[in-house]
Order: C-alpha cells, then sequence, then structure tokens
DNA sequence: CCTGAAATCTGGTGGTC
DNA sequence: GACCACCAGATTTCAGG
C-alpha cells in the first residue's frame, strides 16, 4: 500500500489523537471530512494503523514502576527461542520486548506495581524458559518520554 | 481519583481498543451505555487516560529500525540534566526515554528511517549536550512486542 | 449523588455525480 | 474527491433509586 500526502499527514495527526472527529481532522488536512473517513478506514483495514489505544497514567492506577530489563539468552535451540517470544508476548507485564544485536539478546520494558511482583515475573522468566542466560535490570526512576509515535515524513 | 471495578474494567478494554462504542464496551461492563460514556468523560479529563492514539506500523511508513540506546552521563550538573531531559523529549525519533537506576543513566528507544539519520541523531545528541559521556546502541532485529497497555487489576 | 431511560443533535456511512 | 440523504452513536435532560 502507498501512501500519499494526505495519508501521511492524517497518521501524523491520528498518532497524536485518534478521537478527533473527521471535521476536525479536515481543518488541518484541506479534504473534506467524508474522505478522511475513508481514508482512516483503509488506514485501518490494510493496517497501517494497527490499532487505536488509550495510553493510561500508571500512577493513576496504582502500577507506578517501569524497570528496563536486558537478557541474554542460549541461542542454540530456535525451538526454545521461539517459546521465550511467545512466552514474552503472553505476560500481560511484559509491555515491549525486542530482540536486539549487541551484548543483550532481547530488551524488555516491564511495568510491575512493585519489587516482588517484578522478582516473581522473572523468576517465572528464567524457570519456565531454560535458554534464558542471564539478565540485568534498569529500574526506571523516571520517565521522560513515553510513546510509540513513528514521525511520518510527508514526501517519500 | 479513585476507581470503581468499572472504571478499571473500562481501562483495560480502551487499552485494547479506543474506537469501540459505548454499546460495544457495555457487552462487557455490565453499565448503560450512557453511563460508560460519562466514566470514559472523566477518566479523560480527571488525566487517568492521558491521550488515545494510533498505533502505526513501522514498515508501512517507511521508518522500519528500532534502535535501544543506553546512555550514560556527567551528573555534576543539574542543569545540564534538565536541559538534556528537555532535548529528549523534543526530538520526535525519540520515542521513549527513561532515566534509570543501574550501570545506565538513560534508556532510549528510537526510530529511524536508516543507520545515517540515527547516526545523525545521535551526533547531535553529544554535540548539543555536553554532559552526555558515553552511549552504547542496540539495534532491534525484530519487535517481539509493543504497547504501552498497563493491567488494571480489578481490585484494588 | 449516581445510575438508567428518553429525546435531541452531531458525526459517520454509502450512493451518486 | 465532493455532495447529499440516511442512520447510528453521542450528549443532554429528566425521572427513579
Amino acid at each position: 500500500m502507498d501512501l500519499d500526502r494526505f495519508d501521511r499527514q492524517l497518521l501524523n495527526l491520528v498518532q497524536q489523537d485518534c478521537g478527533q472527529t473527521a471535521d476536525r481532522l479536515a481543518e488541518h488536512v484541506a479534504l473534506s471530512p467524508s474522505a478522511i473517513q475513508r481514508r482512516l478506514r483503509r488506514l485501518r483495514e490494510s493496517g497501517v494503523i494497527e490499532r487505536e489505544s488509550a495510553i493510561v497514567d500508571p500512577r493513576a492506577v496504582g502500577r507506578p514502576t517501569l524497570f528496563i530489563v536486558s537478557l541474554q539468552v542460549e541461542r542454540e535451540r530456535p525451538d526454545l527461542m521461539a517459546q521465550l517470544r511467545k512466552w514474552l508476548a503472553a505476560q500481560e507485564h511484559v509491555q515491549q520486548a525486542f530482540y536486539v544485536t549487541g551484548e543483550a539478546d532481547f530488551v524488555l520494558v516491564v511495568t510491575a506495581p512493585d519489587a516482588e511482583t517484578y522478582d516473581a515475573l522473572m523468576g517465572r522468566l528464567v524457570s519456565e524458559n531454560p535458554n534464558v542466560a542471564r539478565f540485568t535490570t534498569n529500574v526506571a526512576m523516571s520517565v521522560v518520554k513515553r510513546g510509540l509515535t513513528i514521525p511520518v515524513p510527508l514526501e517519500e
């Protein structure tokens, strides 16, 4: 699917706020509201817009602590690697998981209400995934920025 | 602001999909649609729901590469620390930035269309922020999971 | 005071040019 | 891509618990 200038503008706007009406979006995109709606629908159906999600304040729901985890694994067994990926994806406390180059093999972003919950999770991680060699934890003392926004250039 | 069982259910649902109608949400929450709408509005106005955002597929917009960066700084100068935070928050390519304990001082998640763009950004990081001592980069080869969802327990 | 129900009104959907 | 008619959902108001 290729995106023209209008689609790109829409993507930038909708990443900031996907609750806006088409009329409101039309103030920025020089397109009629119905054209905007049709484009948004196409973007959703084609999977360019993966999901529309509410971002909640962690402090408000009593889940304040974020942990950044670097994970080293034994890479010999492809089946265990697949299992680990599945395991990570299934854990609700694991917000994000990346398979990376470098010293670490995976980098995780984990939320937990407290250190005990986090410890329990990591205990299960190592006991249920035999190819996990070791991990190091960084506790987030403050969140400087938080989002999944991807800047979309208007011209390719 | 304190949240009852219904609010907590709503937050979990709306983190998965904030485009749902109140009727649809009512199928899961045992509340009338109008009660749901009022609660959602309150959650937004009180800041429990910070933002509602579309999540776009990085591949679809030609910005496929994610970098995980560990940053070490000289911590002597509080003013420079504040400046660095501001700088990070202002960079559109910096999706996330955490101030952490441990070996690293900051962990960043950065998007870029290619390595050159990334290099240029990091060049500006060090030249415009004199207290940046060093950084190490991990390139994300694959994204196992990606989200900002916080599991909200129904009972406090 | 908060929840559920009815009426109004705004925004989204599909056809057509 | 814009215009128009139709319908679904959101907002407001009111009654009941």
